[in-house]
DNA sequence: CATAAAGTTAAACGAACGTTTGAACAACGA
DNA sequence: TCGTTGTTCAAACGTTCGTTTAACTTTATG
């Protein structure tokens, strides 16, 4: 089938990303449908007729972004490099992934504690291939070097709600002190956090030595 | 005014618990005044006669858990004691209480990013005064000893997330591996993170000699 | 050109939404 | 006893919700 090609890319991809841009903004469930066809400038049925439903819609959002999340992780965390090679390589990908899809990463963390069986099934099932990845590459080696145990049920959310935090709380910071966001940039916002997790908090400069203060 | 024990103090506080609950597991906008109503075991009409409307529920519930998180870390963090003493017991009180305040925790932070401006407002005044203790009693201190400048507008939700992701994530981890919440006790999350941000992911074996599990 | 498929449209469906109303009820001091 | 005050209730308000239907236009294909 070149069905690529055969249907109007404009309206389907315009959908898709109003509701990234509306979902992130408003919410999931406070987007009425009315109001992302008339911003997607498309009829009212389009969003039923390419995605199912609402909830369709969402699903693919989550699709897309974890897909990406996850091609990420893969890429850089199983690699036979050092760990904390690994791990600067992972969260200076993931945290770019993360700004470049900053709205779907808002929607997919947000909506996490929402119960909808089937919106939560689909989550998991990304999530246990998370989970897999970061319990290979990182706490197994972990493990072996250090003898603490750090489950990768507790270590996966811990990287990724550190690595978003930028994003989802900007909005919240910018209206708190305006300008904020912009005052670190991404790339600094990726040394501080490689720095904070190989070295902790106190102590960016050395790797042993003394510690006061 | 001797209204303190004249209302009956089963109804609006049987609304707000159950509210806290629905709100976290369902969200705002999906739990219906209908559904929260009954399963109060209260008349449709109460919520607006206790809190005026839906949003002011919400209002308190946020409210509430921020005015309580807010003296935790005026509490912990406003001492004369080292700055690795302080961060320790911040993190320590935090975490219980997140953990006691659950369900209040996943409504403060999910409904983060909506753009609804009376809440936004709302919650940038808390967010404010959470801010300026930061950056009195970590950020300031923490930057004449070491020279780096971490804005209190990072590190704030940074702390918040990290501490949270226990929390937040708790549900879906448990969908991808039933059991993965209990398996790591809050004492055993709260020393993982404390170790973390000071010394580290990676060594963890200094400073404290006996480091296992 | 014919035919089917893909895309688009206006209109309506029933259900659920948050909120308001006005009367009833219980408890209290005057 | 009356009147006041805080609470509870059933019923209805008007609006908005997600979805569906059926007819129409456009596009691709043989």
């Amino acid at each position: 089938m070149n069905n690529k090609k055969l249907q109007n890319p404009n309206s389907k991809e315009r959908i898709l990303r109003t509701a990234i841009s509306l979902f992130a903004r408003k919410g999931f469930a406070e987007t009425g449908m009315r109001e992302l066809a008339s911003k997607a400038e498309v009829n009212l049925s389009m969003v039923n007729y390419f995605f199912g439903s609402k909830k369709g819609l969402l699903k693919e959002i989550l699709d897309d972004f974890f897909s990406g999340y996850l091609a990420i992780a893969r890429e850089e965390l199983t690699d036979p490099e050092d760990l904390q090679s690994r791990l600067e390589r992972f969260i200076t990908s993931a945290v770019n992934y993360f700004e470049a899809e900053r709205d779907s990463l808002i929607i997919t963390i947000s909506e996490l504690p929402h119960d909808d069986p089937e919106i939560v099934e689909h989550k998991a099932a990304w999530a246990r291939q998370m989970v897999e990845i970061v319990n290979q590459e990182l706490c197994l080696p972990h493990g072996e070097k250090t003898g603490q145990k750090i489950p990768p049920t507790c270590l996966a959310p811990m990287l990724t709600s550190l690595m978003a935090s930028r994003f989802l709380f900007g909005p919240l910071m910018e209206k708190v002190q305006a300008g904020s966001f912009k005052a670190v940039t991404t790339e600094d916002y990726t040394k501080m956090l490689v720095g904070i997790l190989l070295q902790g908090i106190t102590g960016t400069e050395k790797k042993s030595g003394e510690r006061n203060i």
